[in-house]
RNA sequence: GGAACGGUGCCCGAGUGGUUGAAGGGGCACGCCUGGAAAGCGUGUGUACGGGCAACCGUACCGAGAGUUCGAAUCUCUCCCGUUCCGCCA
């Protein structure tokens, strides 16, 4: 959400902001229902107005006027009340169209329709050399037991996955390591709810226009958060905050749930793309400074790439184009990292600033130095999704009888082991 | 799921249908005092929107929403949230 008062005076960035981004919002439509929302608002305040000053009378009034007040004061309520239906239809009406203003983008985003335009900004690592045929995750997994797709699928449907055997342990150690790890760069280590109220889906962004992509609870208004920024951004909401308590940082961990509705076919086998699955999320709420909300940009970005080079993963560093961005983001960069079996990097960490735009939605405000309220700036990055990481370990780690090789820094989650798995050919 | 009690400002807490945007305390800010500090004393200290160059004025807000009333923090209803107890349960 944008300031109302910065929309009305910068109308033209907005539209532009609206253009590249791909958002479909009409920004004079906008502001004609906030001309004609302040206009009935002054007249029905003036009444207010009116009618609170009658009433003071009341009491004081003689006898014999007494009637009379009153009479007015009948009068002006019956007024009012016929101006209600007006106001407040302008007022829903306003606010819906708020919730759907994008934020402008930083001027170093390139403008583009979509992720084909994104703009590589370098890569890291050295990709693995290969004297074999690398097999994808999928057929790894299945040579060494690690997963049954059939019969999870009986029961959980498509787009669900099971690990078995040293692949869970994996699992849990890429988990635990990120925890660990982001700990360790400064972040408090969270454990939070996938569960969340709709409201903390509209704080965080994702509502007005992912509802399609959320799992519902029957007959409870709670859903499942997609990611842990949705509950973690609703975490202080409404609260006004004092300087001393920011940055707030998390290394969150928690299940998402994404219904992936819309992206019917998109990598259906193996572990890209599932329903349900476990992420520590980077999460910062800092104070409203571009400056310094770009240095905590910096520290995350930088946090996931430490990440991975820690994993021994190539990857590279894209900077998402306006059509790509989202239409709350300032500044967003994708990580993706090398999937030999595709021969391309997959997009698996995503680092977005906000500005103040889900502060504004969420009630985050602190007071700054000179006692006034000010909404906070917030930013998210993975830290690292599983199963998806196992992606690009698996395939990049693969030694040629099958087994898989354990980078040094995962070792100690996995009791010291160097390679896990049999030799399977 | 049942029951009881609660939800007021940055925090705690008072609040009789009308001078209550809200007592009192704490905190914080500024000033006095002090060599400096503490203590003490004094003053100040809500948010949002609209109007005004400004001083300032108006409106709304005491969990949310409806209602009663000339007038609601205060009365009524519905809902939400919290705490405690009971029940049930992975």
């Amino acid at each position: 959400m944008l300031d109302l008062k910065f929309i009305r005076e910068n109308a033209g960035a907005v539209k532009h902001a609206a253009q590249v981004k791909g958002v479909d919002i009409d920004i004079d439509d906008l502001l004609r229902v906030d001309r004609e929302l302040v206009e009935l608002k002054q007249r029905v305040e003036a009444m207010q107005a009116e009618r609170n000053a009658n009433a003071k009378l009341v009491p004081k009034a003689a006898p014999d006027e007494r009637a009379a007040l009153i009479q007015k004061g009948k009068d002006l309520a019956e007024e009012l009340r016929g101006l209600e239906p007006a106001l407040r239809a302008h007022e829903d009406t306003l606010k819906v169209m708020l919730l759907r203003v994008p934020n402008i983008p930083h001027a170093s985003v390139p403008v583009g329709k979509d992720d084909s335009e994104n703009v590589e900004l370098r890569r890291e690592g050295q990709l693995p050399g290969f004297d074999f045929t690398p097999l994808d995750h999928v057929d790894l997994l299945e040579k060494q037991g690690w997963s049954d797709p059939e019969r999870v699928a009986r029961v959980s449907g498509s787009r669900s996955y099971l690990l078995k055997g040293e692949a869970v342990m994996l699992e849990m150690a890429v988990l635990t390591f990120a925890l660990n790890f982001l700990s360790g760069r400064g972040l408090t280590p969270l454990s939070t709810t996938a569960l969340a109220r709709p409201e903390a889906f509209v704080g965080s962004g994702h509502f007005p226009g992912g509802e399609d992509q959320v799992y519902r609870i029957e007959g409870d208004e709670l859903m499942l958060a997609g990611t842990a920024e949705v509950p973690v951004n609703s975490l202080y909401a409404g609260e006004q905050l004092s300087l001393e308590q920011l940055p707030i940082t998390f290394a969150a961990i928690s299940a998402a749930f994404r219904s992936e509705a819309g992206s019917a076919g998109r990598d259906v086998r193996g572990l890209i793309r599932v329903h349900e699955f476990r992420k520590v999320e980077q999460y910062v709420l800092c104070e409203a400074n571009e400056a310094v909300a770009l240095e905590w940009f910096a520290k995350i970005l930088g946090n996931a790439e430490a990440l991975l080079a820690a994993l021994e993963l190539p990857y590279r560093v894209v900077q998402n184009c306006t059509g790509d961005m989202g239409a709350g983001k300032v500044l967003m960069y994708d990580i993706e990292t090398w999937v030999p079996s595709e021969q391309v990097y997959r997009e698996t960490h995503s680092c977005s600033y906000l500005g103040d735009w889900q502060a504004r939605r969420t009630g985050l405000r602190y007071r700054d130095a000179g006692g006034k309220l000010v909404y906070a700036h917030t930013l998210n990055n993975t830290g690292v999704a599983a199963p998806r990481i196992l992606v690009p370990l698996l395939e990049n780690h693969q030694q040629a009888d099958g087994t898989i090789r354990i980078p040094a820094a995962l070792r100690p989650y996995l009791g010291g082991r160097e390679v896990i798995g049999q030799p399977v050919r």
